[in-house]
RNA sequence: GCCCCCAUAGCUCAACGGAUAGAGCAACAGCCUUCUAAGCUGAAGAUCUAGGUUCGAUUCCUGGUGGGGGUACCA
């Protein structure tokens, strides 16, 4: 439709050109201009502002250029067009026929599941990693933000027709984790380690590390170990705490809904890493005080070391590591890597580095940020140990609504479920509301409400849309998808689900779900008010059937839309 | 110091350079014998500052103020 519109313009503009003028001056091939879905849908279903960009040029008041353009599509009796209009400042507004919007529905409830798919990365493959943990350390609120959306993401582009491999690349050996096996040694914690004590003696080592020379050294020489793997105590509980971490990263992920198809280790990319750094040292890395560096200053970043003094890479050689093992053990058109806003600048040097070691590397990969998040005033940080775990978070909301519906009248399995869907869908929604690259201030009572903006609506709408079409099937029997055209209006809400496809396309182009959040709490808020205002299971009402397949269209987006936000839905609540 | 990002209502967030800057929360006034009130309806409330570019600027450019990130052996 949108290119049948944009085709007939043109057509118009050349057509007015053969008879004047000034028109004739415009060069149509550089005429670039869009077809636009309004901001409000009472400014028509098709708009474009093409009239007052050309107006300058044509040194002619936008309004009559709109005009002479719509006098002739007027003329022309475009089909499914019912009304074309020209309003101040300039804009032409396009109004589709009843007819349009039937088949359109129709359309939707024979694709159903696939309403939404796009041909946009088709033939495409892509790699996708995000959630990488650090093993030792605690899965908390960042890790959330960087789950909700590197899963949703993930989906998004898989919704765009790519094949996508998804990857999870945690951190397994590092000078903080040796930091905590001292600590759980210290401690004495070897035999009841878990991951509450892995999370303690984290910050407990971390303080020491700080505060004792001794310790210093100490935690130095274990690091050692570590990174040669030197058969020892420590490594016996770097070992066990190691496992201990990966199931627990398992079972969380698993719990928030994602699934990786493959994890690389940086004990594995360290090794690779180094090998390369090495190979092009002197040539593309140097040595500097002890330590090999990638003069990044040189390209307009900054120096940073790559092999330590002791002789094992950092975080840039694992990544630059990481990057030669994707590309040896998959084919893909592009990897992208998500991450907090903090490590933006890391990337860079990355980049930067790997671009000069192969440039297939630095053309083929996207590193993208999300903000970070800030709590209650002050920065949260794992070394402190002042972050709410993620865990902890869900339970807290679960409890919440396991209160809200104690007097319902559901089996208790039942209502365990819902609490935690709710709770899940309240906490994701609550991050993936807000645009990917922003910052977040986290805030406990609005992450977990479930009132207004917020996750548990958007269920609530797709509930109530179940409970319609669940109810309807003892007074419907008819099967036919086949409808008639709307005796009344066309509902608004009507009108907005036809927009999905393009809203998933614009999260894909900004890396950012919050497109396709806002669009849902708007297509849920204009659904709800539908619903309060009309009685759709009423058989005499001309436009019950219509109505009827409404619902159903409304019920499929919006599932198919909390799918792609990585949003558990629900049969009741 | 240098490099990068951000500033919208009391709070948390929206707005391809375009129409009257949209929501939610909080506060105020209403609506449950009728498809689930986790809901609906109504009224109130905002673009940090000084310039510039443009037919048109919350959006682009420059300066200022305020905040965040990075800046050699953490990730």
């Amino acid at each position: 439709m949108k290119e049948l519109l944009k085709s007939k313009i043109l057509e118009a503009i050349s057509k007015i050109g053969s008879e004047k003028e000034n028109w004739a001056s415009l060069n149509m091939a550089e005429l670039n201009f869009e077809m636009e879905y309004p901001r409000d849908e009472k400014f028509g279903d098709w708009t474009t502002n093409l009239a007052m960009s050309l107006a300058g040029k044509l040194k002619m008041n936008p309004l009559e250029v709109a005009g002479e353009i719509v006098d002739f599509l007027k003329a022309e009796n475009i089909s499914k067009v019912e009304k074309i209009e020209v309003i101040a400042p300039g804009y032409i507004n396009f109004y589709l026929s009843k007819e349009y919007f039937k088949k359109e529905i129709e359309n939707i409830l024979t694709l159903d599941e696939k309403w939404g798919e796009t041909n946009e990365l088709s033939d495409k493959t892509y790699i996708f990693e995000h959630s990488s943990p650090n093993l030792f350390k605690p899965f908390h609120v960042g890790h959330l933000v960087n789950n909700a959306i590197g899963e949703s993401l993930a989906r998004v582009i898989k919704k765009s027709g790519a094949q996508v491999v998804t990857l999870s690349f945690p951190s397994d050996i590092s000078p903080g984790i040796a930091k905590t096996v001292w600590a759980i040694k210290e401690k004495g914690w070897e035999d009841e380690m878990n991951i509450q004590k892995i999370g303690e003696a984290y910050v407990y080592g971390t303080k020491e590390y700080k505060e004792n020379e001794t310790v210093k050294a100490a935690i130095d020489s274990i690091n050692k170990k570590l990174y040669l793997k030197d058969e020892s105590q420590e490594l016996e509980i770097y070992k066990k705490g190691q496992a201990l971490s990966l199931d627990y990263f398992k079972e969380i992920t698993q719990r928030l809904g994602s699934s990786f198809d493959g994890l690389i280790f940086e004990s594995e990319s360290e090794e690779v890493g180094k090998e390369i750094v090495n190979e092009h040292t002197p040539q593309i890395f140097r040595e500097s005080n002890g330590a090999i560096i990638f003069p990044g200053s040189e390209y307009g970043l900054f120096d940073n070391v790559f092999i330590n003094s002791q002789g094992f890479g950092t975080y840039l050689t694992k990544d630059i590591g990481l990057l030669k093992i994707k590309f040896d053990k998959f084919k893909f058109d592009k990897s992208i890597t998500i991450t907090d806003v903090e490590q933006k600048e890391h990337f860079r040097l990355v980049k930067k580095a790997g671009e000069l070691v192969n440039k297939e590397w630095a053309d083929k990969s996207e590193y993208i940020q999300h903000g970070r998040l800030t709590f209650s005033g002050e920065k949260i940080s794992s070394r402190l140990g002042n972050v709410p775990l993620a865990q902890d978070l869900i339970e807290k909301v679960k409890e919440r609504i396991l209160n809200k519906i104690d007097g319902q009248d559901f089996p208790v399995e039942e209502k365990n479920e819902i609490a935690e869907k709710v709770a899940i869908g309240a906490l994701k929604y609550s991050i993936l509301k807000c645009g990917a690259g922003r910052n977040i201030i986290f805030d406990f009572e609005k992450a977990t409400a479930f009132e207004g903006d917020t996750g548990p609506y958007l269920q609530y709408a797709l509930v109530r849309a179940n409970s319609i079409l669940n109810n309807a099937k003892e007074l419907e029997t008819e099967d036919s998808l086949a409808l008639e055209e709307r005796k009344g209006e066309t509902p608004l809400v009507e009108k907005m689900i036809l927009k999905f496809p393009s809203v998933i396309n614009n999260s894909l182009v900004d890396y950012s779900p919050h497109h396709l959040a806002s669009y849902l709490f708007k297509l849920s808020s204009e659904f709800s008010s539908f619903y309060a205002q009309t009685k759709i299971l009423d058989t005499a009402n001309p436009d019950f059937r219509n109505n009827l397949a409404l619902v159903r269209a409304m019920q499929i987006t919006l599932r198919n839309g909390l799918e792609l936000l990585g949003m558990e839905t629900l049969r009741r609540m």
